[in-house]
DNA sequence: CTTACAACTTCAAGCCACTAGAGGTTCAAG
DNA sequence: CTTGAACCTCTAGTGGCTTGAAGTTGTAAG
């Protein structure tokens, strides 16, 4: 009754083998069954957890702050003021990281466009690096 | 005439202490003159190229592009085609980065709105995370 | 049943770009 | 000359994995 190897698991949800291990490691999946052989078998709820943790990572949750969003999800009747703040917390980082980004982009931009592709005497990207930060 | 210590340097460049001696060890920046008692000082060319990798790293540079950057600049009758790319490739990765961080706002931003405050067991915040990924 | 070989196992080290701390030395002001 | 801030070197730690070595297990074909 559905027991998967780690590659098997792997495939399944997307998180690497190599990383599942790693994951055991730190604590953030409970050790799985093993065969006679101890080779790693995972079950359904193991298979939704890690689920669970790559969908988080892949919105640049922290594994510390998943660590807290598994432990809350395993306490289906407390109020999620707890994991609505987390993930408003992780709102705010990506708003402040986009408006950086964006930043960035233009000073960027301004150095690329100010290029003539001559030479480097002359680079605009070369001359800006080299002025100091405004 | 104009030699700095490594703490000068620092609040001049913006780079701060630790950091210039790892550049120096990765060899980054070469090592300075020193004094008798073996304490490092620093010339005007020097704080230039501290202050030029401080406005690379702030633009997002990796210390490998900011190594050929400099070499770059120090050629300068060089055609600045490699400058021009090296920033050209920066600038696709921001607007790959703000790309992929706007699609991430926008889901945590469904999450956090779908969250009625009530309990963990009807969070959207935990449900979303929980369903597979798109 | 044997063989082949892919997939598994553990453990250690490496990646990036720093940062922190311990324990000792030097510089500059008073 | 004394004080103490700033310097010195060296080592280890951060996050989130990835890579590699060297050995073991699982499984399908013959």
């Amino acid at each position: 009754m559905s027991d998967f190897s780690i590659g098997e698991a792997a495939a399944r949800t997307g998180v690497k083998a190599a990383t599942i291990r790693y994951y055991e490691q730190i604590g953030l999946v409970a050790p799985p069954a093993r065969t006679e052989g101890k080779q790693r078998r995972y079950g359904r709820d193991d298979l939704s957890r890690l689920n669970f943790i790559r969908h988080a990572r892949a919105l640049g949750f922290e594994l510390d702050a998943i660590r807290d969003l598994l432990a809350l999800s395993a306490e289906p009747d407390r109020p999620c003021v707890d994991a609505d703040g987390i993930a408003l917390r992780r709102l705010a980082e990506v708003d402040g990281r986009i408006a950086q980004l964006t930043a960035l982009r233009a000073e960027l931009k301004r150095m690329v466009e100010g290029c003539g592709h001559g030479r480097v005497g002359d680079c605009r990207v070369i001359e800006t690096l080299g002025a100091p930060i405004a």
